[in-house]
DNA sequence: TCAGTTAGTTACTTTATGTAAGTAAGTATA
DNA sequence: TATACTTACTTACATAAAGTAACTAACTGA
């Protein structure tokens, strides 16, 4: 009796209902940053976010280029399909501001 | 150094983030349902389907209604606070069609 | 009395995440 | 020379979340 869901709708809600990979995107948005930086900003343990940010780039959601400083500075950013999910995010932040309490 | 991002955000990217969540929503866009209805379109498990639908009532997002028929049938409604997540679900629609494979 | 229905719950296993310590590569300091 | 310091991870282990399958409750119908 299922009427299915498109397969890519889920993967997309797949890859976004994974804990933290939203707040990572939503923390990319911003600009590029490091990895030190993400852990901090949105509490995620290194742990995990290192698991996360390679599925992102193995999405082709989030790009990783390293600047060889000293110490060595590595920057993780969002690519243009990443970037397209800014959209969303803004959908999130109104639902937000209209449905949750402060 | 973290610049904190807004707790009402957060906390919606908390709710959508738990697993099954967001496809228990986008599934009860398309009118009520029952509980086995929903567990056999989106493939949760009772026991996880069981958990959320009650997080989503407390949350204000999900109804239940009871209608004493035989046997009985419960039926799973959104609220209004529901339905207005149909435009960041829309948002994904989007996302998934222009950015992943089919 | 026995089977059939829906909507769950329970006990148990597997997977995901958190925590804290450790590693690698490089520079600076004593 | 060797010790400490930095960032970006990884590893080992503990706890929490999710999957699986069997079970219960309440009711009807044969």
């Amino acid at each position: 009796m299922d009427k299915s869901i498109c397969p890519r709708f889920e993967k997309a809600m797949g890859l976004l209902s994974q804990r933290w990979t939203g707040l990572i995107i939503y923390q990319l948005l911003s600009g590029p940053q490091r990895f030190c930086n993400i852990e901090s900003s949105i509490g995620v343990s290194g742990r995990v976010l290192s698991e996360r940010l390679k599925d992102l780039e193995n999405e082709g959601i989030v790009k990783r280029e390293v600047f060889p400083e000293t110490p060595v500075r590595i920057e993780y950013s969002l690519t243009e399909k990443g970037i397209a999910l800014e959209p969303l995010m803004q959908e999130m932040e109104k639902w937000s501001k209209n449905w949750l309490e402060a």
